[in-house]
DNA sequence: CAGTGGTCTAGACCACCAC
DNA sequence: TGGTGGTCTAGACCACTGC
């Protein structure tokens, strides 16, 4: 069909490797030829394929590491569903829907508590909230691994006139969690919504994630509404776009 | 906070100019000054500068064109709400929810049937149905725009034995939509699954959508199941990442 | 026609890694 | 220490646009 132009060079170099990682010809975890010997192959400059491999880094394949060569990445995506994860029989296993998700695709989930406390409501989660940018709110900030490598942040904020004084403050939020003492506080969550955009990471998710800033994140934001309307948490999560799918459920009305 | 490197240089052009356009130092619709004054004014060479703006193209930001200069976009946020998007009420208003989000944002919103008729079942759209890759089925392709310009791609798929010789075939579904019409048939749609990924477009996709093939495609798989439990329709919306946001919202359970 | 952005070459310097 | 990938320069040719 494509009367017109045949792709860049330094595309189709990308187009070659990348279907023959596909293919299996370069297994994950194996290392790439070396870009002086692909120039060779190609029979184009160094930068060409450079550039060629910063396409599939960007998509996720292959991780270029400096000194020591282009690895080809396992690459297995974590599917999230969002319409099991606050429900009350799942939070209730003691477990949160993170661990059952990654469970399920036989990794290994850890989750740690990296920052607890008051702090003023960042832009975004205000917004979230219907409070003003500034304002007192509680954080709670979590950084999620499968298997060791980080996949995922996680930052609930609460407005601070309600969790002031209450566990939400402690590191351990007890049976059931965050929503659990919500509704023990008389602000039982009552409707969610998640709003999901995508983005370059900011230096610091980068860092934290692996992650290359030509590549993109998922920033899903959750909003708690209790049965007043008022928005009694937020929740925004950041992760590797190619990473993770997101999955979600409902019934016709 | 940073102790450590600096930014290459052409991340740091990069940073400048996305600053200076949000500012509104370059308004939407004005030119940016050419590649090589970019050079002269950050003392480097003009393919630092093109890398730069290749960052900010990705983004959506900027569209450099060969001969023309590169322009600053306006890029006004689509939201797309799927809870409303299925419900007989705003069905049976007789325009559908694309057409009332556009509205919304005082954007002027057009849909193109680009084809309908009896194909093999590509490998996504026949996992999604359940049935096996190269059976028949009924497409129906449409074509979208917002003020005349390409913002999304969606494509329904109906088992062949359902969609055979009904009014699915034709152009107009009549009144109420496809899903309305697969009511009348028996198979009434009782429940909806949305697979939410991100990849760069095909050179199709991203031909259609005036997009670069370095950016990001929502692509939104939507599943139909009728009471007995079998996949009925599925729809696979493409759009432009950057400038759409999904929104889902869903009571406590 | 002159000026634009897209691509590529040839060569260089550097930070980093494994040996 | 030699090889890796990250970045940059200097210069070139090209397709395309608007005059």
């Amino acid at each position: 069909m494509p009367i017109d132009a045949p792709q860049p060079g330094f595309r189709q170099v990308a187009a070659v490797l990348r279907r023959e990682i596909q293919e299996g010809k370069f297994a994950p975890g194996s290392v790439l030829p070396s870009e002086p010997e692909l120039a060779d192959r190609f029979e184009v400059t160094r930068s060409v394929v450079n550039r060629a491999l910063a396409i599939l880094r960007t998509e996720g394949l292959v991780r270029p590491q400096r000194g020591r060569g282009t690895t080809v990445n396992e690459i297995p995506v974590i599917n999230r569903n969002a319409a099991t994860r606050q429900r009350r029989d799942v939070r209730e296993q003691g477990r949160g829907a993170f661990d059952a998700e990654l469970r399920r695709l036989g990794l290994e989930p850890r989750s740690d508590l990296a920052q607890v406390g008051r702090v003023d409501a960042p832009a975004d989660a205000a917004e979230a909230l219907g409070i003003e940018a500034g304002a007192a709110v509680l954080i709670r900030r979590r950084e999620m691994y499968a298997n060791g490598k980080p996949v995922q942040l996680a930052s609930s904020f609460v407005p601070w006139d309600i969790a002031e004084g209450t566990q939400l403050e402690q590191e351990d939020t007890g049976q059931g969690g965050l929503y659990s003492r919500l509704t023990d506080l008389g602000h039982e969550p009552k409707e969610f919504t998640e709003v999901v955009t995508v983005r370059p990471p900011t230096a610091e998710e980068a860092r934290f994630l692996g992650m290359d800033e030509d590549q993109r994140v998922f920033v899903i934001t959750r909003t708690a509404q209790s049965a007043g309307g008022r928005a009694v948490e937020v929740c925004i999560h950041v992760m590797p776009a190619h990473q993770w799918s997101l999955t979600y459920t409902w019934s016709a009305s």
